[in-house]
RNA sequence: GUCCCUUUCGUCUAGUCAGGCCUAGGACACAGGGUUUUCAUCCCUGCAACAGGGGUUCGAAUCCCCUACGGGACGCCA
C-alpha cells in the first residue's frame, strides 16, 4: 500500500444524492488507482439530523456501487473512532491547541476562529449588515484539476457552536490531519469553504492534502437550472437499485459525469475504470445530468453480462412483479431470458415485455389487436398453422420454420403472412425477441393453446 | 452585492498544457433508411459546436486581455 489516503466524508441523512456518490466513487477510483487507502469517515456531527436508518441505508448503497472502504465503519482502522461523534477527545485536544496559540474567542456561546490580518467593519450589502472583516494574506489552494486557486477569507467563523458540537470546518480539518489524509477530492461547492480550511491548517502549523475540487453535476436543462437536487428525476441512487439498474451501469455513468477516458471507449467495468482514472483528466465545468445516457450505458453492460448472472438479476425483477416464483423451472426462465437479454433495455421493463412467458393472464397490446384484427384474414391465417404447429412432432426452430415454409409453399403466401398474426395470439403484442425463437421456448403446448383461444375469442371475425 | 470557478454539437465529451496533422473526432438524443414479420435490439446515413470582442503570430478551438453566459460560496448544515 503506497502512502495515499484519501476519504470520503457522507453525512448519513438519508437518501443518496448522485453528487454524493460520484464524490465516493472518484476518491475509491483515486485510491484504487495508486494503491492507496480508501477511509470512510461518518460526519454525524449534527445530532438532529442523523439516524441509524440513514447510516444502514449509505453502507448498503456503498457496497451495491461496489466501493469499499480500507478503515471505517465496520471495518475498523487505527485511526479511528470513524464517527465524527466519537472523536469528541479528539477534538477538544485540537481545540486546545488553537486557544493555547491564541487563535479563537467566545461569542454568544460559540468558538470563533480568529483569523490575523487588521480589522475593520463595513456594510456588507449581502447580510444587509455593519460586519467585522479581517485583512488577511491570501491563500493559495493548490488544484489538481484547477491549478492554483488563490482566495482570501475575510470572516472569522465558528468552529465550535453553542451547543457544544464542532462545526464542520473544523472537524473537517483536524480529521484530515489525524487522519494523515493526503488528497481530498470533493465537490467543487467545497472550493471557496477551503480557504477556511487552509486558515485552520496554517494556525496548526500542519501540511495542507492535496486538493481536488470536482465539477458540479447539473439538471438536465429541462427539469430547470442550477445543480441537481434530491427532488430531480434520478437524483437519488437507491432509486437505480430499486429499478433493477446494475450497479456497475451506475458506476460507469458517475464515472462519465465529469471525466472520460482519452479515447472512444465509453463502456467500462470497474477494472478499467481504476486503470484508466486520472484525477487530472476531470473536467472543470459542470456536467448535466442525462437520463437516456444512463439508460443507455444501463443496457450495454446488460448486453454484457454472462447468462447466469444477467439471470439473477432478472429473477429479481420478474419475482418483484410476481411472474415467477421458486417454483418456476430455472431452465425455462434461461431459456426465456436468454432470446430477451439482447432486445430489452431495462430489467424494469424486462417484466412488461417477457410476462407472457410465464403467466397465460398476460395484456393485450391495444394498437397489435387493432392492427391484427382489423384484417379479416387473420382468423383464417390462425386456423391454417393451428393444425400443422398442432401436429409437430419435433418442437425445434428448424421444425417450426420449415413448418411455416411448407405452409406458405401450399398457399403460395410469404411465411411471414402469419409471423405477426401468429405472435399477437401467443404473446398479445407485436413485439418482441425474435418470432421462431420465441415460438420454441414458449413450448408447443402454450402456443397450441393460444392459438385455440384466439380462435375462440376472435371468432367473429370470420364472418364479420 | 462580494468573492471564486467555468465556457467545443441539444447533452456527455476528444482536441487546449508542448499553436499548423481540425474542411473539429466519438457517444447519447433526434431524423431518415435498412436488417426476408414485429420491435424497445442491430446496422447505415444525416442533423449539429470552437460564447462574443480585441490582441500575439506567417498561422489560434488551442497563447494573452476584456465582456457576456453558466455554476458555486457567502449558515452556530455538511
Amino acid at each position: 500500500m503506497s502512502s495515499v489516503r484519501v476519504r470520503f466524508e457522507p453525512s448519513p441523512t438519508g437518501s443518496t444524492h448522485i453528487g454524493t456518490a460520484r464524490t465516493a466513487l472518484f476518491n475509491w477510483l483515486f485510491a484504487r488507482k495508486h494503491s492507496g487507502s480508501y477511509i470512510l469517515r461518518i460526519a454525524d456531527t449534527d445530532r438532529e439530523r442523523n439516524s441509524r436508518e440513514a447510516l444502514d441505508e449509505l453502507l448498503s448503497v456503498l457496497r451495491w456501487l461496489g466501493l469499499d472502504w480500507d478503515e471505517g465503519p465496520e471495518v475498523g482502522g487505527e485511526y479511528g473512532p470513524y464517527f465524527q461523534s466519537q472523536r469528541g477527545q479528539i477534538y477538544k485536544d485540537y481545540l486546545a491547541q488553537l486557544k493555547q496559540a491564541g487563535r479563537t474567542y467566545e461569542k454568544e456561546g460559540a468558538i470563533f476562529f480568529k483569523l490575523e490580518g487588521e480589522r475593520y467593519t463595513e456594510y456588507d450589502e449581502y447580510h444587509k449588515a455593519e460586519i467585522e472583516k479581517v485583512r488577511t494574506e491570501p491563500v493559495v489552494i493548490k488544484d489538481l484539476i484547477r491549478g492554483d486557486v488563490t482566495r482570501r477569507e475575510e470572516r472569522d467563523f465558528v468552529i465550535v457552536r453553542s451547543n457544544g458540537d464542532p462545526g464542520f470546518h473544523f472537524v473537517n480539518v483536524v480529521d484530515d490531519i489525524a487522519m494523515k489524509i493526503t488528497h481530498v477530492l470533493r465537490g467543487e461547492d467545497h472550493l471557496s469553504n477551503t480557504s477556511k480550511h487552509l486558515e485552520l491548517y496554517k494556525a496548526f502549523g500542519a501540511e495542507p492534502p492535496a486538493y481536488a475540487h470536482m465539477p458540479m453535476i447539473l439538471k438536465d436543462p429541462k427539469q430547470g437550472k442550477g445543480k441537481m437536487s434530491k427532488r430531480d428525476k434520478g437524483a437519488i441512487i437507491e432509486e437505480y437499485e430499486g429499478r433493477h439498474f446494475l450497479p456497475q451501469a451506475v458506476v460507469n455513468f458517475l464515472a462519465l459525469l465529469g471525466w472520460s477516458p482519452k479515447d472512444d471507449q465509453e463502456i467500462l467495468s470497474l477494472d478499467e475504470l481504476i486503470d484508466r482514472f486520472d484525477i487530472k483528466d476531470v473536467q472543470k465545468a459542470g456536467a448535466r445530468f442525462d437520463e437516456k445516457k444512463m439508460s443507455y450505458v444501463n443496457f450495454e453492460h446488460m448486453k454484457k453480462l454472462p447468462l447466469d448472472r444477467y439471470t439473477t438479476f432478472a429473477k429479481s425483477a420478474l419475482a418483484n412483479r410476481n411472474l415467477i416464483d421458486d417454483s418456476t423451472e430455472e431452465d425455462y426462465i434461461k431459456a426465456v431470458l436468454s432470446i430477451c437479454q439482447q432486445k430489452i433495455d431495462s430489467f424494469e421493463n424486462l417484466s412488461d415485455f417477457a410476462s407472457y412467458f410465464f403467466s397465460d393472464d398476460y395484456p393485450i397490446n391495444e394498437k397489435a389487436e387493432k392492427k391484427t384484427t382489423e384484417k379479416g384474414e387473420s382468423i383464417a391465417r390462425i386456423q391454417e398453422i393451428t393444425p400443422v404447429l398442432q401436429s409437430l412432432g419435433d418442437w425445434q426452430e428448424t421444425a417450426i420454420d420449415s413448418a411455416f415454409n411448407q405452409l406458405a409453399e401450399e398457399k403460395q403466401v410469404k411465411p411471414f403472412a402469419w409471423y405477426p398474426v401468429v405472435r399477437f395470439a401467443v404473446s398479445g403484442t407485436n413485439s418482441g425477441p425474435d418470432f421462431i425463437p420465441m415460438l420454441r421456448v414458449l413450448g408447443q403446448a402454450r402456443v397450441v393453446k393460444r392459438l385455440l383461444a384466439f380462435q375462440d375469442r376472435y371468432a367473429n371475425l370470420a364472418t364479420g
